[in-house]
DNA sequence: TATGAACGTTGGCCATGCCAACGTTCGATT
DNA sequence: AATCGAACGTTGGCATGGCCAACGTTCATA
């Protein structure tokens, strides 16, 4: 229906891990987007809504460096959350080189939201699996990410 | 050591395929890259090459409906691989708007080459998994993306 | 014979991941 | 107390990759 994959892929790829990753990251990202875009936000939001919450307020190095997102992209992330109300940015009184990031409330709130819009989203990538292939899909990719990064 | 991990992702994240799915394709991509440049290719190179080895020769518009390549992109990399001597590109004289791009020795034995570059990097995306989860995990993603692309 | 589709090709847009640089601020060394 | 190096927030730039638009050529269908 839609790459018009009418013809099959060689099976040298269909068999090689790397590409499936590769291939299956790409649909992902297309159904995340579409779901995050619905909701008027995006990724970011997500992972750094959730590192907030988890851990407490946290300066924007800390939070790039959890979730893995670039210090650049994490200003911009947090320059839209802060005008969404979803985030409170203050000088650290303690160390003046940093910000404080603060979930508000409302924050808290929106992302609940997204629990529940990612939830459907996984429901819809990993439609042909059953609950269990699910946790073994995810128990997997967790232990070779583990590994790549740092432990 | 990389990423500098130090810090932990958020349980949120950790936990939802999606995220752990892109993750694990950026570090894939960059293996993958790695390994490709390194042999001076590019990772299009193996998905054509495997195509014209598995089908025969073909039009590039077939190349990129198999091997789910933007059209754009197969003229670039058919071009790089004439010039490399894999590849010949000569226009159809059955149908005048195709080309037909044909696969040569030195092409074939690119590939093999490429099979080894590619194993090793198998190897080392997957080091933390055993044989077993190795072909579980690759089954997996396989369903998945048939799932997503019109079986 | 005319209309629409497929093809190769060029060029562009956008999201992302990475890195460089700058000025500010802090910590540790001297 | 002064200095040096590092961390921080911020801006900007580079390269990749997926996606789409447009054009001229060629075919196939009506």
């Amino acid at each position: 229906m839609e790459t018009t994959a009418a013809e099959t892929a060689p099976a040298r790829l269909r068999n090689t891990p790397s590409w499936l990753i590769s291939h299956v990251a790409t649909h992902t990202s297309r159904l995340v987007w579409g779901a995050f875009d619905a909701a008027g936000a995006r990724r970011y939001h997500y992972a750094l809504l959730s590192a907030l919450e988890e851990f407490g307020p946290a300066s924007q190095a800390a939070l790039s460096r959890r979730c893995g997102i670039d210090r650049s992209y994490v200003v911009a992330a947090v320059n839209e959350l802060v005008e969404a109300g979803s985030v409170e940015r203050a000088p650290d009184l303690a160390d003046r080189r940093r910000n404080v990031i603060t979930l508000t409330p409302a924050g808290a709130e929106r992302l609940r939201h997204f629990d529940e819009v990612l939830a459907g989203v996984q429901d819809e990538l990993l439609a042909p699996l059953s609950s269990g292939e699910r946790t073994q899909l995810a128990d997997l990719l967790r232990r070779v990410l583990d590994h790549h990064s740092g432990r």
